[in-house]
DNA sequence: CGGGCAAGACCGACCGGTCTCGCTCGTGGC
DNA sequence: GCCACGAGCGAGACCGGTCGGTCTTGCCCG
């Protein structure tokens, strides 16, 4: 193997998977076409079918690649660089998605885009909720880090901040990132536990449960 | 006419129009052929297109039926019916949430589905990215009711908690509605002017800018 | 020589969209 | 009051294109 032309000369699989990336994260799952795929990564059509089963199969290896490196762990990598203490790390994922904002080929994510594309029964929606659930743990190990109460409670309602973000960000708010920068410190402050908790004013709402950590529901 | 049968006999745009509601609004709107929306709506092919130029123009028609009848008017009604101060209509919008989010066959924004499905260039993204303008819109009258500071970057930050919550609760979050609410509650408190703002600890950002009411994005 | 490969023909199913049939029913001329 | 007409309708054949997936061919390289 000479190892010049371009980087081309990967294993097939590998050509696919890297081909597939940018088109699966920028336009959605169902718009691009096995035809597409394999004229894109160069490979044969009966190749594709010998390294993947369905297309189904590559959907599943795309949402793990993407998990793997755009996914929480690469995350919490590059709020490791910005911050020390505890809670500046969990303030820090919001300065990263400020950059990821910002990019003119923002594409929202992944996992929730199958997720509402394939619906939560399809197999590659399942998946992609199992990674957010993923995410979400690795929230929990962050505020347990910084001493938060109801860590639980508190990584979903930080799931919030996150995926509403990126949603207001893919409809247009160049701002969303900060915006849920100042609601994370909030909630911070909420779960802060015993010393100075919550100073300010939160209104009572009649018959309304408290709501912790309970979950599941039925895929539809 | 015997106006008898079912209520089956009305005119055919409107059979359409009823028929493909739940379709569109539970699986989205690529899973859905016209074979079986005219199949499900009893109607004609030719029919059809007689009264909707394309598929892509049932969509749009889809999109404003769906805001007629569980959009921004609709929630402010319901949100009337259960608050009668202006911050309280703010926060029972996350009560209407509660019981949206119960629903056995919750099925999500459309508006948010649908941007993410066809992409922001796509004419229904484009009408969908319409809709939840529309709906920060009226967020907007509200938060200028409760006499709030700044109440174009708080429509914004409230927007990240109705989006936020409505995909939290898609991932399985059975309390994403009572947890947004905390967290609108801090933000309201975050917009009241002057008297007693926050009180709470908002650990500094390092080159943090402040993100007010900016806005747009190119469509990809 | 033989396994993995690129190229691409081929498959049935389905896509969105057009067009041809009859049938029905409301309407206007008489 | 009657009837013929025509618009709108349901049913469904049909169109080219594309879907995901299979199979054949011939090449290249170990």
């Amino acid at each position: 193997m000479t190892q010049s032309e371009v980087a081309e000369s990967q294993h097939p699989r590998e050509r696919v998977l890297s081909a597939v990336y940018p088109l699966f994260a920028h336009r959605g799952v169902r718009d691009v076409g096995i035809d597409e795929i394999i004229r894109t990564a160069g490979v044969a059509k009966a190749t594709f079918y010998r390294h993947f089963a369905s297309k189904e199969a590559l959907v599943l290896a795309f949402l793990q690649r993407r998990h793997e490196v755009f996914g929480i762990n690469w995350l919490l990598g590059e709020v490791a660089r910005r911050a020390t203490t505890p809670e500046g790390r969990l303030l820090a994922i919001f300065d990263v998605f400020a950059e990821w904002f910002a990019r003119e080929d923002y594409e929202a994510c992944s996992f929730i885009r199958v997720m509402f594309e394939l619906g939560a029964s399809d197999p590659a929606g399942q998946a992609s909720i199992g990674y957010l659930h993923e995410i979400r743990n690795q929230i929990v190990l962050l505020a347990k880090d910084a001493g938060l109460d109801d860590v639980d409670g508190f990584a979903w309602s930080w799931r919030i901040l996150m995926a509403g973000s990126i949603v207001t960000a893919a409809e247009g708010d160049l701002g969303a990132a900060s915006r849920a920068r100042r609601l994370a410190a909030a909630l911070i402050a909420q779960h802060r536990p015993a010393t100075a908790t919550q100073a300010f004013h939160c209104p009572a709402s009649p018959g309304h449960h408290e709501g912790t950590g309970q979950f599941r529901r039925e895929n539809r």
